[in-house]
DNA sequence: CCGACAAGGTCTACC
DNA sequence: TGGTAGACCTTGTCG
């Protein structure tokens, strides 16, 4: 499909969507001045969502909220089961994180993430840390943005096969390190400049696009 | 009804 | 040391 009818698609749709994906977009922001614990939560259903529906991640985020703040794994691992997956490792994953943010930021996520001045620092921090467990590149990204963060793009399988389709990029594979990450992002970025739909928002667009809906 | 396959990736082990 | 299979795991959906 060519460039020009590809940007007419977007914007037909854009123009359709945009009061829910702005709206959306103000409750990440909201949430970004939340407190920790609600910070955290948002954390730990990232790392639920990898891989998992995003319903999957919803129902289940929803089913531990009483027990992620100070539950065990195996608390928390008896509230997802049957909800989720990956019952077993991922409450293993929250539980580790958590118990690293309060061992080195005394439980303040909020200072762990004012402690970066450069959001992609950040981010590397994030995704290369390995007592954060479950948080790669796209999840990282993920959950900066659910917290009102901007500019990062969240390349998951549905943006990657999106981005492909309209040739912006050359493979439809999933990055699988930082390089290739940084690489597709740019282009991403490059790609939403043309067209003028602020990248956050071209998430949402196509990812609504193969879904069917906003979620989160 | 049943087999195949997908579901917002990431971690670990091994070469 | 840098890269890649295999593990994680179950449920819903589609032919």
């Amino acid at each position: 499909m060519p460039y020009k009818k590809i940007k007419e698609g977007l914007w037909a749709d854009y123009s359709k969507k945009k009061t829910n994906i702005k709206k959306r977009l103000s409750e990440f922001k909201k949430k970004g001045k939340a407190s920790n614990e609600e910070i955290f939560e948002e954390l730990a259903f990232c790392i639920l969502t990898a891989n998992a529906s995003a319903k999957m991640g919803i129902r289940s985020i929803d089913a531990i909220k009483d027990k992620i703040h100070t539950g065990t794994a195996e608390e928390i691992s008896k509230s997802i089961k049957g909800k989720h997956r990956f019952w077993r490792i991922r409450p293993a994953f929250i539980y580790e994180t958590r118990e690293y943010i309060k061992e080195e930021f005394g439980n303040n996520i909020k200072k762990m993430l004012g402690s970066f001045n450069d959001p992609y620092e950040l981010r590397d921090f994030l995704a290369a840390n390995k007592r954060i467990k479950g948080i790669g590149y796209k999840e990282s990204s993920h959950f900066l943005r659910n917290i009102g963060r901007k500019g990062y793009a969240i390349l998951d399988k549905h943006i990657i096969n999106c981005l492909y389709e309209f040739k912006v990029i050359e493979e439809n594979k999933r990055p699988s390190k930082r390089s290739e990450y940084l690489e597709r992002e740019t282009q991403m970025k490059n790609f939403s400049e043309s067209i003028e739909i602020d990248i956050d928002e071209l998430d949402l667009l196509l990812w609504s696009r193969q879904t069917g809906e906003i979620l989160k």
